[in-house]
DNA sequence: GTAGGGTTAG
């Protein structure tokens, strides 16, 4: 009897269509008698009515291996993905099930979906027993769950033990090693597959498809290598991979975060497929870092002209624009107009903007206002208080500087940042004795350092600089080019900012002292290297935000040295040439 | 026959 079920199943929308089928399937006997079919049913069931499904998939007697898969696979798509893995408990609890590469792919899933990441050591390891180990797909399937549980180590090592790789399985780790904050590795893995790499692995010679070029330009964007990411983009052009819309937006936020606005907005007005929401996004947000507020304003009121109904991040990437070029009344009215309209409601990154951009302006007590305005539904998060303890620190707001950092303390944020941050609060109105309790509090509490790095490209060549940093080859040389450059920016009229806030703060915390801040270094590494080609500007890729005194240095460096340097910290571009910054001091 | 990899966010 040829079983045609699914024609039948494609049509099945509502969980009525369902009953029927299912009753249509009992009577003919085939729920009971062709196992496959019925499987296939469970498995569409699921996206239907997922307890539904469950209920049919618990009057099954003795369900086979396909049933449990399906219900698995439910499972690890809905909401709960971690009742996938109670699923697959039961059924190994009780030998009702004999799992096979499916299952452990699914279960897999499930673990991914939960950032569960002993749990997928755990199926690992059946995958190991069960004897599925060669295979590729679930080799795979493995490597991406580490990676997206934020287990990178154990990805890489499953990588690198495949006996036999394909594209997928490169895509998967380019991705995974971009996601997970290690874009150089990245970069160097995609060089390595097409065979552009240094040493080991040359000649791998794989042709990178529209996945594999999404994973190499944001790890491009991240490191702000614009040749790098240049080169890329000329391969989509010659494969043709720019007719892909996610493509051609990541080449949007490639040109965006390297700073080359301009290209970034010929890439979007060329698109030759169709822009959606997020390439409208991307680009706002791409001119707002590059504090072109206004342009990015025009163009999110151009949306909706052209049909797209702005979502949470179009208000986002709009409020970062304004934050980013002090537009701070237009910036209040858009969100006064979000918050009003309804229907985009403001999470916790648009408080957050909210607070910086009220906050930088001086506006202190509104920036206060909008973190008690916060419905009891959003959990303020330590950002927000790090972000108004901030601005208490631009305008020398003792009190509400308290009140925030109380209020760090009571969330549990130990970072180092805000403990400084509370100090120079203290030390600026020459409060010694809050300043040592503070410093205090501080190494009692061991306070956690999250260490500031910075990247330079000098002919080719990412070098990457600590806070503090003595592992380079030419740490000393480094060192000097550092202290002439002081020198020589106090004839330029620099006060380091260093005099009045971690004096004394023990040997160990000398390494953290201001002149070895990783931009500085990074820098002196620039004007060390390249010293011939003083035409083409000194480009800086910081992770954390660029701090006041780096900030006064590169303005000063910029003047005294005649050369423009581009940092691109955390959040933004700073363009320093000739004394001046392009962030007007506004950051 | 059923499985693996992708874009924007303080």
């Amino acid at each position: 009897m040829a079983i045609i079920i699914q024609p039948l199943l494609q049509k099945c929308t509502t969980l009525s269509h369902i009953q029927q089928l299912q009753a249509h399937l009992i009577t003919t006997g085939i729920f009971h008698f062709h196992p496959l079919h019925r499987s296939k049913f469970i498995d569409f069931c699921t996206t239907i009515s997922l307890p539904y499904a469950t209920q049919i998939f618990l009057t099954i007697s003795s369900p086979v291996t396909n049933d449990w898969n399906a219900i698995i696979r439910g499972n690890a798509q809905s909401l709960q993905p971690a009742k996938a893995l109670s699923v697959y408990r039961q059924g190994l609890r009780k030998l009702a099930c004999k799992p096979d590469a499916l299952t452990c792919s699914f279960t897999l899933k499930a673990c991914s979906r939960a950032l569960a990441c002993n749990e997928a050591v755990q199926i690992h390891s059946h995958v190991v027993k069960y004897g599925f180990v060669a295979d590729v797909l679930l080799q795979t399937t493995l490597l991406d769950v580490y990676a997206k549980s934020g287990c990178l180590d154990s990805a890489c090592k499953v990588f690198d033990e495949m006996s036999v790789r394909d594209v997928t399985c490169w895509n998967a780790i380019i991705i995974g090693l971009a996601h997970g904050n290690r874009p150089d590795e990245a970069l160097e893995l995609f060089k390595r597959m097409t065979g552009d790499g240094q040493g080991e692995g040359v000649g791998v010679g794989f042709k990178p498809n529209e996945i594999t070029v999404v994973g190499a330009l944001s790890a491009c964007a991240q490191l702000g290598m614009v040749q790098e990411g240049e080169k890329v983009y000329e391969y989509v052009r010659r494969e043709k991979l720019d007719v892909n819309e996610q493509v051609c937006n990541v080449v949007i936020d490639m040109f965006g975060k390297c700073g080359h606005v301009a290209k970034a907005y010929q890439v979007f007005n060329d698109m030759r497929c169709r822009k959606s929401l997020v390439s409208f996004n991307t680009m706002i947000m791409c001119l707002g870092i590059n504090g072109e507020g206004s342009e990015a304003i025009r163009l999110f009121n151009e949306m909706s002209k052209e049909g797209f109904r702005p979502d949470n991040v179009s208000y986002l990437s709009a409020l970062c624009a304004c934050n980013h070029s002090g537009m701070v009344d237009e910036g209040v009215k858009l969100f006064e107009a979000m918050t009003k309209d309804g229907l985009v409601a403001p999470n916790i990154k648009h408080y957050g903007t909210m607070v910086d951009l009220l906050g930088r302006s001086g506006r202190l007590n509104e920036a206060y206002n909008i973190i008690n305005s916060i419905p009891v539904t959003i959990t303020p998060d330590v950002v927000l208080w790090q972000t108004l303890l901030g601005a208490c620190k631009t305008y020398g707001n003792i009190e509400l500087a308290e009140k925030a950092s109380r209020k760090l303390v009571e969330m549990g944020s130990n970072s180092d940042g805000e403990f400084v941050l509370l100090s120079n609060i203290y030390a600026a109105q020459r409060r010694w004795k809050d300043v040592g309790e503070v410093r205090k509090n501080m190494k009692y509490k061991q306070v956690k350092k999250v260490p500031g790095f910075s990247y330079i490209d000098v002919k080719g060549a990412i070098h990457k600089f600590v806070n503090g940093d003595r592992w380079h080859t030419h740490m000393e040389e480094i060192y000097n080019k550092v202290e002439e450059i002081m020198c020589r920016i106090m004839e330029h009229g620099y006060v380091p900012e260093t005099d009045y806030v971690l004096h004394d703060i023990g040997v160990e915390e000398k390494e953290n002292a201001l002149s070895y801040h990783s931009e500085k270094l990074a820098v002196a590494f620039g004007l060390m290297n390249e010293e011939e080609d003083i035409s083409s500007p000194i480009r800086v890729n910081k992770n954390l935000r660029i701090c006041g005194d780096c900030h006064e240095v590169m303005k000063l460096v910029s003047k005294a040295y005649e050369r423009e340097i581009i940092v691109r910290d955390r959040t933004r571009f700073h363009r320093f040439k000739n004394g001046l910054c392009s962030c007007k001091d506004f950051w």
